[in-house]
DNA sequence: TATTGTTATACTCTATAACTATA
DNA sequence: TATAGTTATAGAGTATAACAATA
């Protein structure tokens, strides 16, 4: 080989070393995705994870930070920081929860649901791009396995 | 919510928070895969990029370090410390480059694609339990689709 | 001048254990 | 006794800049 860019060789998809292995695939997609996340949340102060943080504020009602945890994959340790963060920010506020005074209901403030909203429809481009070799179509089912797999927990 | 486990509605995936938004899944399909991944290499004293690196250097033929770090998505400098690591336990050999006294060609050893061979071989079970909820057509679907967005470069 | 491999360095992310307050 | 949030800390991963050898 010892070319800049590596050979993708079209027709053949057995050439492409480690093409095989799903996991390689979901790392190398995954590494491109979330570089270019973080390159257009860059004006918004924001990274793939506060977003994250900030998006699930916005759109779930009543989920404590250890349902944060669990349905981001983070430790709930990070979650603390991820928080605070964004409740400085007056982005989130943190709610007693209802029923249980150890647990902490996150909810997005007016204004956090506001940036979600921008965040995402600029997310929304970044996303355009990077599926761009996939119809609607493909894109649907790409979003469909992508699901079964990313919640086999 | 305010449970252990997310809940995961089955007839109804615009329930699951931030499951339009491709990178979310691509980033929680990746985290799970890449911690099944690590605790099967774990036996090998490998992990995903170690085991990455040397699955590369046993199938792909006259790659440089600089090849690696493009395909594998590790800056080169990465790309040195996996090297020296594995040449270290005799699984790869840096070669110079015919043609090119600046580059390194980085091959698998006979003990190192033994390795790779094994170490592949239990990553497919891993892999299996991964994609469980995916039927043999579905999985070469995902495959063949994640090629496509995992090499938009 | 540009590129390969290398080193050094700092920063982010991740994982773990321990503590407190509630349950 | 167990769980939620928090704190502290160490380790792994990532990104950047600079350098010597070669192109």
């Amino acid at each position: 080989m010892l070319r800049k860019q590596p050979s993708i060789p079209e027709g053949d998809p057995a050439a492409l070393p480690l093409s095989g292995d799903a996991s390689f695939l979901l790392a190398r997609a995954n590494a491109l995705s979330l570089a270019a996340t973080n390159r257009t949340l860059e004006p918004f102060t924001l990274k793939a994870r506060s977003y994250s943080v900030l998006a699930l504020a916005a759109t779930a009602d009543y989920m404590s930070q250890r349902d944060f945890a669990s349905y981001l994959r983070l430790d709930p340790s990070q979650v603390v920081a991820l928080v605070d963060d964004l409740q400085e920010r007056a982005l989130v506020e943190r709610r007693s929860a209802p029923g249980d005074r150890r647990a902490n209901v996150v909810v997005a403030t007016d204004e956090g649901r506001a940036l979600a909203a921008q965040a995402h429809a600029v997310l929304r481009q970044a996303e355009d791009a990077l599926l761009s070799e996939l119809d609607d179509s493909e894109r649907a089912t790409l979003a469909a396995l992508l699901r079964k797999v990313a919640f086999t927990d």
